[in-house]
DNA sequence: CCATATTTCGCCACAATTCCCCACTTTCTA
DNA sequence: TAGAAAGTGGGGAATTGTGGCGAAATATGG
């Protein structure tokens, strides 16, 4: 699954937000809610998530740092299912670190979603667009 | 699948644009529509898109560009499929992007399909021209 | 251990949008 | 000239966003 597009949603006074019906099916068994490096939430698959523990696991790390990293990793994030209308709720810990209160930008990114505050999102978004062009351009070059 | 030629439609009310016909089977199966670095849209066939993002995805990028680089290619594009008049919905964004209202230029570019706003289109295209004609010239000097 | 209060979660309902199908008119072709 | 194909427009059904109600689960105090 390739996730595309960019979605803009309300939450409800129950912290729930919907996710795009085009990801519902890929996310029914599940999905992992992490935070982000940058000020927002990123959503993985089940899949998705696993190869990514793998990775960590495997990676070339002493037992002391893969410690710290496994900490760092997994207590932060949240095991998550779609309800029946196809909502998650967002943990509090989440909203904070993205800072989303009502609003929500929900934007895929290849293998996993992103949840941005809608004001963040768009100053992300033209640093992001002027950084991509210019790879694009060098890219080209050969 | 080459494309190639330039084509002239209107957009209906609902924002809905006629694929020319001799393109329609090689789309059949779902396209990518993503923003140009000009004032444009373009249109991917799904095997084309998807080397894209691999050359993209497996580039020689530091990890904090590659997630710019996702957030900016796969946000702002759209997955679309053809309807069985074989035209396609515009996204909004999109469409403002390209400054497209209610006209539209699509224009084929060998791998891809290139739309545009009329205007845009006509002085894009003696640009183009132009430097088509310098860049063979300097071809056949050697 | 029980009862009350509070939160969480699933379900329903309405309004709006989107999607799909049908029809007409024009253009191109044989 | 007749038939087919394509451009353009519109209507109806299905889906979805969003708010709210009520039941279940959890927590708290007696």
């Amino acid at each position: 699954m390739m996730f595309f597009g960019e979605f803009e949603y309300k939450i409800d006074e129950k912290g729930r937000v919907p996710i795009p019906p085009r990801f519902r099916k890929a996310l029914r068994e599940g999905l992992v809610l992490a935070p982000g490096i940058e000020k927002c939430i990123i959503a993985y698959p089940l899949d998705e998530w696993k190869k990514l523990a793998d990775t960590l696991t495997t990676g070339p790390v002493t037992p002391s740092k893969l410690r710290r990293l496994n900490r760092a990793t997994f207590a932060a994030a949240f095991s998550i299912s779609l309800d029946g209308q196809g909502r998650i709720a967002l943990p509090i810990s989440l909203k904070q670190h993205a800072e989303i209160v009502d609003e929500v930008i929900i934007a895929g990114a290849n293998n996993y979603l992103e949840l941005w505050n809608k004001v963040h999102w768009e100053s992300e978004k033209a640093i992001s667009q002027e950084q991509a062009w210019q790879i694009i351009e060098s890219l080209e070059r050969h």
